[in-house]
RNA sequence: UCCUCCUUAGCUCAGUUGGUUAGAGCAUCUGACUGUUAAUCAGAGGGUCGCUAGUUCAAGUCUAGCAGGGGGAGCCA
């Protein structure tokens, strides 16, 4: 086949130039018809759908039809026409058919019936090739690209938080080590303890449990940063909600109070929704059909609501006056369980809730204290069916009140003393937060598992792919 | 990590109070069919019942341990 132009399947459903030469490359998804004539169901990644490939069979060697099976990839050289048939406005009368790669009809795993999804995990390699993940993937993408967009178009700068990191200071969760010693034979030292100041860069390393102190720095000069990362957490967390390796979001605005911070935040979530109705129509319709009937309007709707914005205090009320019996009791001080947010969420609210004023006890040293010396200005978003999305606050930027609150949680200040000198040099008020990329992900997909919208899942006892 | 449920053909699942050769739909293969829509119709092949022990005359079925998976909870994003 001569060298020509790809056209992707995406462009040429919507086209209406009959007639004209068209050329198409994709994976078959079903090949049905009978002795005279065969229609092939090809479908490129570039779209949900799939284009039909007409095929008179007497005008091509027995040999060549028979390698076309679910699976394999194609090229097809033909004619674009005006579909006879119901389900489609286009097909092609192929003229050329190359076949680029078979797939043995007896071994290849996928058919062109639907898949339990549990399966479809354990051959992930072979997903994205199916509807479902294609869909997935495509929002994730386009969701990937809003962020930037978002931001970009709000001032904000892109800042690369590193990876590797020497501090554990924000004490997110369990990390992972990272290190080039023997692991059969490593340097000790007299106490029996590993000697990490020979490894590779003279001190413990692991990886990032979240960007935001790197964050602040880079707003203490930048003003409006943004950080887009992966964030590695070595918890043993067994749930559809969690990976140990997931991709988090985290803006940090330098003159941001938490207000400031909440509107940013509903803002965000808005923009990235209204961005996915908007351009993954296609993708979100087929998710509807197939997964969640509900998934398009719960998302036009949060687009729609103002959240709702109380303080923990006013929900502990609201919660103890609901009458409902609890697994966990409510109780001022302790945070609020799974059971308390939902109910808060989907039985008393019915929209997405900011909560503001969280007990200092339960959040973490850099959270800015309130007037009262007991709650601080943390705010969590909480959606329909996902529960927190967001975790944020406004930081302590007093440098005394910072050291006092480093001291009562024991954190080691050796650890953090370019954290602090940014409270030292020219500190200014500020806040951000951290969005769950996946967890968006979920939402926005209708999927219920979080190993279902990331392309290879990094899971307690699962790295495979 | 805790609680709970599950594991039978390539996939999704039946399988009675323990009892001969373990079934179905789809997929695959063969054939039929002049435009199909997850095509249809006819036929065929396909199983170490997750693994290991145990109870029993007899285990897919009962018991225990292990492994893998789902759901809920905790940790959190």
């Amino acid at each position: 086949m001569e060298h020509t132009r790809r056209n992707r399947i995406v462009d040429l459903l919507k086209s209406k130039s009959y007639g004209s030469e068209v050329l198409v490359k994709g994976w078959v998804r079903t090949k049905r018809g009978n002795k005279n004539i065969n229609f092939i169901a090809l479908n490129d990644g570039s779209v949900v759908h799939h284009i039909q490939v007409v095929v008179e069979v007497a005008a091509y060697p027995e040999d060549l039809l028979k390698l076309i099976t679910t699976g394999s990839c194609i090229a097809v050289k033909g004619i674009l026409v005006e579909s006879v048939g119901q389900e489609q406005h286009v097909e092609i009368q192929a003229r050329e058919i190359e076949v680029y790669g078979t797939a043995d009809a007896e071994s290849y795993p996928l058919q062109k019936k639907g898949h339990s999804l549990e399966f479809l995990r354990e051959i992930a390699h072979l997903r994205p090739r199916t509807n479902t993940f294609g869909a997935v993937l495509r929002i994730r993408h386009a969701m990937a690209f809003a962020i930037h967009q978002y931001f970009n178009d709000q001032g904000f700068y892109y800042l690369h938080a590193p990876i590797i990191t020497g501090s554990d200071a924000e004490g997110a969760g369990a990390m992972f080590r990272v290190s080039t010693l023997d692991d059969k034979n490593p340097p000790l030292l007299p106490g029996g303890h590993v000697d990490y100041s020979q490894d590779f860069f003279g001190k413990e390393t692991k990886l990032t449990v979240s960007g935001q102190l790197e964050a602040e720095l880079g707003a203490m000069a930048l003003s409006l940063v943004y950080t887009f990362g992966p964030t590695f957490r070595a918890e043993n967390s067994n749930t559809p909600r969690h990976l140990a390796e997931f991709w988090m979001i985290e803006p940090e605005m330098a003159f941001y109070d938490i207000h400031d911070d909440m509107d940013l935040a509903e803002d965000f979530l808005k923009y990235l929704i209204r961005y996915a109705l908007g351009h993954c129509l296609d993708d979100l319709e087929f998710l509807n059909k197939m997964y969640d009937n509900e998934l398009i309007s719960r998302l036009k709707q949060v687009v729609d609501e103002k959240f709702e914005r109380l303080t923990y205090t006013e929900a502990v009320e609201i919660l103890k006056a609901s009458g409902q019996t609890w697994e966990y009791p409510v109780d001022w001080g302790t945070d609020l369980q799974a059971e308390h947010e939902r109910y808060l969420v989907e039985k008393h609210f019915g929209r997405p809730v900011i909560l503001t004023g969280y007990p200092k006890d339960i959040k973490a040293f850099y959270m800015k204290m309130n007037e009262d010396g007991k709650t601080v200005r943390a705010m969590d978003v909480l959606f329909p069916k996902i529960g927190e999305i967001i975790g944020g606050s406004q930081r302590e930027e007093n440098l005394e009140a910072l050291m006092k609150r480093i001291h009562e949680m024991n954190i080691p200040e050796k650890d953090v003393w370019w954290y602090l000198d940014t409270r030292k040099f020219g500190t200014a008020p500020h806040a951000g937060f951290g969005l769950g990329f996946e967890r968006l992900i979920l939402f926005v997909t209708g999927m219920a598992n979080i190993r279902d919208v990331i392309p290879f899942p990094r899971t307690p006892k699962n790295a495979e792919f």
